[in-house]
DNA sequence: CAGGATCCTTATAGATACTG
DNA sequence: CAGTATCTATAAGGATCCTG
């Protein structure tokens, strides 16, 4: 661990640069959504409404707005079934469980901490 | 990956709950708090200037948000030297080692999907 | 059932100015 | 240098109501 060169740009000593807050990780920096990670991940597919019950102090719209942003980053995909009542089913794409099982370790240990 | 049993509590199958939001997780859910964490175990120690170097985008009022909550949490020491100019050393302990160790893989992979 | 739209409240971050 | 205090702007989340 060596220290800065201070010359260096404002970043990291080996080149890598955490500064701006892009990609997965500004997706991760929202609410709940590691949560929801871990519990679509658990599950071959998920309801809407089991998605809820399983994260009852989250709201509707958050967990709304959780799928579609996962949806949207690749993380999750959403099966629509034109029936009625009408049924959604929500899992984990590829990515997604790439993203899941990196992020089990870091949930193991944080609930080993409480 | 087995499905809910239906009449379980409204949290895993496996009897795991992470509903609430607590702990190391809603501190890792704060703006810019994975990369400092990542940024802080790059070095032996870091002066306050110098987190501020590696991480422009943030505000001098957040990075001095983040790094109370991390003390708090026991994730990161706060060595003061008084002499002058002040100097103060942050650097992770023992448990933020163990965390840092635990985002290692996820932000590498985050970086690779950008 | 699944969730969008709306309105509202709180949380969070940033800018600025100032101090031990 | 290393912050804190204050204020403001904005974002994020929650409650509720409503619809395909």
């Amino acid at each position: 661990m060596a220290d800065t060169t201070a010359d260096a740009p404002a970043c990291d000593v080996d080149g890598t640069c955490y500064c701006p807050l892009t990609g997965v990780i500004s997706t991760l920096s929202q609410k709940y959504a590691i949560q929801l990670v871990s519990i679509i991940g658990a599950h071959d597919s998920l309801r809407f409404a089991e998605i809820e019950a399983h994260l009852p102090t989250a709201s509707t719209s958050t967990i709304s707005k959780r799928l579609d942003e996962f949806e949207e980053a690749g993380l999750v995909s959403r099966t629509q079934y034109n029936e009625i009542p009408p049924r959604v089913e929500y899992a984990l794409t590829k990515d997604g469980d790439e993203l899941r099982a990196r992020l089990e370790p870091l949930l193991e240990w944080a609930a080993s901490t409480e």
